[in-house]
Formats: structure tokens, sequence, C-alpha cells
DNA sequence: AAATTTGTAGAGTGATTAGTCAATCAAATT
DNA sequence: AATTTGATTGACTAATCACTCTACAAATTT
């Protein structure tokens, strides 16, 4: 494992369990097995390390997510696909879904990199568009649809980290799933 | 105004800005213009300070939209009234919409403090009881559709904090209600 | 009006921390 | 073989911070 990622692992730990000022440099670099100097050789400083990690992150939970979607042909089965698949990510990568929650609205993150995740998301969005031109989506702002369904996804996450026997349940992850697409589905 | 006051106003507006460890005890009490023992002499800690702030901000906010709400008959009304002024209030004071967005998965809100918010929108789950027993929400768990409900809420607000003059606009804000309602409404 | 409690002040302190730096080491390039 | 480049280390420092402490003022009780 390369050290930049014993680093990102040790951050993601630390920085969700005690907030970004209340996790020591140190720390971090004892937690990932290295020395002080390496992780600013790494990162000009602590706000670079943390702006690096959201990015990481949410590439992640995107990159996941998406891949495989070419192969399904409907709008509405594509949309499932990514929210089961976004789902699942979650529930394995708890921590990862817990850090995002926190410092997306955080001031440590900058608008720099803000606007690096709007790129990211660009996949979703124009799925979204693509549902609202060939009316299967009501005809609603595109962002609006976007933030509405992370929001909601959030939610579901939210309930399935307390009560995880759900995500076993079909029926449970199929009402859900409804939830989420009624919201926006062309009645 | 109370000094208590003028802590948790200067301590709302630092803390959402630069983090909480980032912001030093002794800013807050120069911002809020009280001495620095003051600080300590309302509140024993810092995260004393955080917490009792978050019940604050959330018990204002729930409290906000719930007053009047016993003069409306029909439950979706109710509803549309819930959503409606907690918006309202939310565009009024949008310094305290970030604190809560930023601090509720944050690891300085103590579970004891959770606890207490529990506590607090007991009024909101009674609503969503009684919608499911009169059969006009769909029967999926009390505790989701509070999730999703204020999931959705929060991002209804961002996009309105971003594009402030939707909020003027009726049929964007009947739009929205209903995508937030057909959520969970009993089709 | 004396005694007690509560509010307010701000200087002081011991502990902590982000980031630097000079020194090695390893690998690649010339 | 010589040189450059980049990776890694950990001791060090100047600055910062949460909280204490003592002193006094105001309010309340006796």
């Amino acid at each position: 494992m390369e050290k930049v990622d014993k680093i990102f692992e040790a951050a993601l730990q630390l920085f969700t369990t005690k907030g970004f000022h209340g996790t020591p440099t140190s720390e971090i670099a004892k937690v990932a097995g290295v020395a002080n100097g390496t992780l600013f050789h790494y990162f000009k400083t602590k706000e670079d390390l943390v702006n690096n990690l959201y990015l990481h992150v949410k590439n992640e939970m995107v990159d996941e997510s998406v891949t495989g979607i070419e192969k399904i042909e409907s709008l509405q089965l594509k949309m499932e696909y990514l929210w089961s698949k976004s789902i699942h990510w979650a529930m394995i990568n708890p921590q990862k879904i817990f850090f995002i929650q926190q410092y997306m609205y955080s001031p440590y993150i900058t608008t720099n990199t803000q606007e690096e995740v709007d790129i990211i998301k660009e996949v979703y969005i124009n799925l979204i568009k693509e549902g609202i031109e060939k009316n299967e989506i009501e005809n609603v702002p595109v962002d609006l649809v976007y933030i509405m369904a992370t929001q909601q996804l959030f939610g579901i996450i939210q309930y399935l980290v307390m009560n995880p026997e759900k995500y076993h349940s079909t029926e449970f992850m199929n009402t859900a799933f409804n939830s989420f697409y009624r919201m926006f589905r062309k009645e």
C-alpha cells in the first residue's frame, strides 16, 4: 500500500472521529505509520490534505456506482442501479459516507474543491437531463433533482446504518427506492 | 441582549465559518463583547458551548415551524404548513441551517445531546404516526419517513440558498412541496 | 446594612501543534 | 561512476489555545 493511501486512510478515520482541527497532523502520521515530514512532503498543508481526501472519496463513490451502467437500457433501471450501488458502497464504507456528510458543508473544503466535485457529478446530471427530455422525469430544475436525489440517498443510508438488518430485506429496499423514484418521476 | 445570547450568536457565526477547533474561545468572547472568563462562567467547556448551541438552534427551528399548527385540520395541509414554515425560517436564518447541517454528524455533538434532540422532534414523529394510522401516508417505518422528510427539506433549502429568487415563485414552491409529499403519501 | 451569592473581568500558564529543516537514503539519469 | 532527483525521517520552534485564578462589582438574601 502506498504511503499516500495510508495517510488518506488514517486521516479519514481521525477526521471523522475527532474533527479537522481536533486531529494533530502528528497523529495522522503516527496512525499511517509514516514520519511527520512525509505527510508534508505529499500535502503542502493540512487543508491541502483534507481537500484531497474529500475529492478522493467523492471520486471513489461515483466511480463505484457508475461502473457497469452502460449495460442497462431503461432509465428507471439505470437510476435503480446507481441508487443501489451507491447504497451498497456506503454500507461497506460507512466511515467514508460519514466523512462526506460531515465535510460537505464545512469551511475546510474550498470552493475550488467544490467545483472539481461538480465535474465528477456530471454523470448524474446528464442522466437527469436525459430523463427530462424523454419525459420520464418531472420538468423541474436539474440541480434541484440532483440535490433531492442525493439528500434522499443520504437519508436512506443514515437509516440503514442505524438499522443494518433492513439492508437485506428486499421488501424494504423496494419501498425505499420507490419513495426515491416517486419524488420526481413523471406521473 | 443577554450575554449568553451574545455568546451564542458569536459562536454560531464563528463555528460555521471557521470550524469548531478552528475558533478560539478567546475570539468568541471578543466577538460577543464579553471577557474570556465570562464565557467559561456560562459554559463549563467549549464542548459544552457547542452542544448547548446546537440544542438552542434545533429548538428554535422546531418552535418556529410548529406555532400555529393547531389551527389546521387536514394532515396534508399540516405537513405543508410545517414544510413552508421551516423553509421560511431557514431563509431568514441561513447561518443556523448551515450550522445544523455541519454539526449534526460531527463528533462534537454528544449522544446525550442527540437524545435531547430526539425529544424535540417528537412533534413531527407524532404527525407521521397519525398519517400512517389514517392511511394517508405509506406504511413505512416512522423513522425512515422522518429522515427522508428532513433530508428532502435540507435539500430544498440548499437549493434555495443558491437560487434565492425561486423562493418567491409560488409555482416553484408548489412543485417542490409536491416532490416532498409524493415521496410518502399513500397512492 | 451585613452577609452571601452570582456575574464579570482579563492576565497568566502549561500543554499542544502546524509546519520547517537539515540530514540521510534510494532510485533514476547522465 | 557521478550526479541529480525525489522520498523519508524526526527533532525542533514559534505561536496558539483552553481553561484557571484572583479580584472586584452587582445583586440578592438575611
